[in-house]
DNA sequence: GCACCGCATTGACAAGGATCACATTTGAAT
DNA sequence: ATTCAAATGTGATCCTTGTCAATGCGGTGC
């Protein structure tokens, strides 16, 4: 009963994709459940930041941290998947930073000094905390890496496998996911035009390397190609599996 | 005697501008010193990746991680200042991404288990950590957003204001300091084109903004102008300042 | 059914940077 | 001093991408 929140692409599979081993590798956490407390959230609520102490650790949906960099432009910095820490009120100053939910989200909240007092009891606890936290840091730094290397429809290939990573359900050949993102948040994470997104994906399609059935539903139909059209697939592939 | 191998600019003052006040602020380190070795490289060393298990905290200098993203393309991922934390080991896969020092640098190194043990042993080293860990990520973050949402000038003149941040020394109005990142240096850490670069740092010494002795060092004459080109000039300074 | 709204697509155009080519400076070695 | 290689500055040009505006599509309420 943990698992129907889960976005839409992988309601069939669930149960055996997302949720059960994700959750499977933090037995760390389990301790942690009777300390925590559990949060469900809808789709584009934002965690709330001033309480003071608090630490969020995602179980299952998709968190975005995002930034009012200028008034007219808002930039996605980072993409939080199970798995990942959210302490928003340890980032010494974050101005302008805020930290909202891209689809149906659970999430365990619980206090930074239960978490420190539990860590210093716990090693296995002290090890997934930081491990997770390096994780995040390594995905940031491939992030920028693509930001700042890659050509637009470069960086759009490597988000559509880091969704299939996260996301995909594997459909006889295919794979096929719902993008939680909308267009305009895309462009905000990879850095470009909405616009140039669009043409992007419609010549994407045109090459028939994807297919949408709907707006949201993107089916890969020809994974080598994808990679292909991203230098870094590799470093995506390998830091965004699901393990 | 722990802080002549700081970086040219700081030379004068180094004694009470550089080394000690970050120190000052680290005496959650101090318990840490006697599990640890102290390192000192020269400019443009590597630290070594494959070291299992081994962490570095950084005691001055400089240091960056680097991605081969491309053959024909590096990128600067993230710049390290004195207090930050490397943990190569725990990079769960970084492919072709490495740590060089940027300027004379000391480093100590210990290993991953013996700072689990610590930080079990010391609360006040757990604060420590995560703080810091979190304000790395935080100006990883930022980083990220002046990519995404910056002109190149803007982007520009961001990295100067870090760069016064953690190595300029104030010298009648003025604030002065050695870049110890070369041209191409820091054209991968701010995504543009080393050529643009120049025509930047030319137009602000036009503008009278900056003022340049020799290639690396930088006077910058008017700071409010520097401060007037960049929309994010006041999240840089709050996560860059030393405290 | 229709009108409506928000969101996505597409085209024409402009502009910011990248690229290339070449000149210039720097500083270390001789 | 002189030489040389490497790093940097700068101009002309091209191209990728952003901008603006018009159109198309998909739901929702009437």
């Amino acid at each position: 009963m943990t698992t129907t929140n889960v976005p839409l692409a992988t309601r069939q599979h669930s149960a055996m994709t997302e949720a059960a081993p994700a959750m499977a590798e933090f037995t760390a956490l389990a301790q942690l459940r009777g300390h925590a407390q559990n949060y469900r959230l809808r789709r584009r609520q934002v965690l709330p930041a001033s309480a003071p102490d608090s630490v969020y650790i995602i179980r299952s949906g998709l968190v975005a941290a995002e930034h009012a960099a200028l008034p007219s432009r808002r930039t996605m910095v980072e993409l939080l998947y199970p798995g990942d820490i959210i302490s928003p009120s340890l980032l010494p100053l974050a101005p302008g930073l805020s930290h909202t939910t891209m689809s149906a989200t659970e999430l365990l909240r619980l206090s930074l000094s239960t978490l420190k007092s539990e860590m210093a009891r716990d090693g296995a606890l002290t090890d997934f905390v930081l491990q997770r936290l390096n994780l995040q840091r390594a995905r940031m730094q491939l992030h920028i890496s693509m930001l700042a290397a890659l050509t637009s429809e470069q960086r759009v290939a490597g988000l559509l496998l880091q969704a299939a990573c996260h996301l995909g359900v594997s459909n006889g050949g295919a794979i096929a996911f719902d993008m939680p993102l909308s267009r305009n948040e895309v462009a905000e994470y990879l850095a470009l035009n909405a616009d140039t997104l669009s043409r992007i994906m419609s010549r994407l399609v045109r090459e028939n390397v994807l297919a949408r059935s709907s707006r949201a539903q993107i089916t890969i139909r020809n994974m080598d190609a994808l990679k292909a059209h991203c230098p870094l697939s590799d470093a995506v592939s390998a830091l965004h599996s699901r393990r």
